[in-house]
DNA sequence: ATATATTTGTGTACAAACAACACATAATGA
DNA sequence: TCATTATGTGTTGTTTGTACACAAATATAT
């Protein structure tokens, strides 16, 4: 057999969502190739590391992040698509809370970036083709599997939820029929605390429950929007 | 940075459904590790070629099988997986026709098999996780995308269909309601031909028209079973 | 303090989709 | 020619989805 010469790296998609819209974390590159352009955190997996323990690995180093939820997304083979030579990345799909914003915001020295997926940089590498496949990801899968809540602090009102949908899905929604589909599943938790925010009348807070969310679909609820 | 030594192979899980089951090709093993065991095709890809390429490339190399319909479907890689060394496995997921059934059987001598999923020997590696990985895609891809129809002739009774679903869902299928749903989605041709087999009344052939598939989805209609 | 603007919270009626179900037809084979 | 087997088809009741408006609770401006 021929020797073969591939390299591993990983990649992260990290989303977060806050006043509306949805974003995600971006370096800026210290080093040749694409040096100076903005790219999604990663880097070379160690000889010895699971993959998701170097996707976390990075995520730390490059952005001090506190990833929330974080799945596998797709592997990226294509052989032209790193100037060094080949490397084939497996990219990741996370998801953070809103107090995650702080913490980047915090280590801005480090050129770590939130950008909203509206007004993005141009990006390095195949980023953009990744970055591409993720939001799809998204969108998907916000509609057949609880991972919206991944996105909201622990406790939300429920117009943050259905705003979540709304920007995600990049449509209205019908707040009545919404809630009452939501409600309905019995995957929450209504709490008996109050938030105002602004004029309006107070909203009670939710928490999703993700116990009863697990023992509702064994009994053949699903989850669907 | 420190050297990497990471090989990287892809594998492939390939089903076809012949007489209401579903099988996969497998392969005897002849090299240790695991010599003499039955195993997923696969092998180390190339160093210019892309992923896709090389599980076809290996497809053809250790089965000679005529794949269908390919895509990715994980990349599993726990550092422990392979006795050899470290080796990350990007795994794919492909759809054959039933003549394929019998090209694997003329090159039988070389120890390529099909084995039905419900009778299935002892795998090499983790390939038994990557199996229930594919199994589990199968039954939730074939719920909302026409992939089915790979897995058929490309003319086809209705019939043949509706047993898929139920072989592959594990379930009893209503036979009046599932052709209206499948009849009212406006994606298969009716065929002037009819197929007799064995006793009972003949039936006409369906043929899957993929354009107008996806003229529909444009038009915002859903696959959904 | 009062009026206005803003956001939350709630129910009903109509339409569409789903689920359950039985019998006639066209062939084979005994 | 009779029994068996598989195909082909429609209706009805139930469930789910969709459209839609107004009262309650607060903040803000006057």
């Amino acid at each position: 057999m021929n020797k073969q010469s591939i390299r591993l790296s990983v990649d992260a998609v990290v989303f977060g969502y806050e006043e509306d819209h949805i974003s995600i974390v971006l370096i800026k590159r210290k080093y040749e190739p694409f040096k100076g352009q903005w790219a999604i955190p990663g880097g070379f997996a160690l000889n010895d590391e699971s993959l998701e323990a170097a996707v976390e690995r990075e995520l730390q180093e490059e952005t001090g992040i506190k990833i929330n939820y974080l799945e596998q997304l797709y592997t990226f083979g294509n052989p032209n698509r790193d100037p060094r030579g080949r490397v084939v990345s497996v990219a990741y799909f996370g998801l953070v809370r809103p107090d995650a914003f702080k913490i980047v915001a915090a280590t801005d020295a480090e050129q770590v970036q939130w950008f909203s997926i509206n007004d993005l940089p141009e990006l390095a590498f195949d980023h953009k083709h990744i970055l591409e496949k993720a939001i799809k990801r998204l969108q998907d899968k916000i509609t057949y599997q609880p991972i919206g809540f991944e996105l909201l602090d622990k406790k939300f009102p429920f117009s943050d939820l259905e705003k979540l949908y709304a920007t995600v899905l990049g449509r209205a929604i019908d707040r009545r029929n919404f809630r009452k589909k939501i409600i309905n599943l019995d995957i929450l938790d209504e709490l008996d605390e109050k938030v105002s925010r602004g004029s309006g009348r107070p909203a009670n807070l939710f928490q999703f429950n993700p116990e009863h969310y697990f023992k509702r679909k064994k009994e053949g609820i699903i989850f669907e929007i």
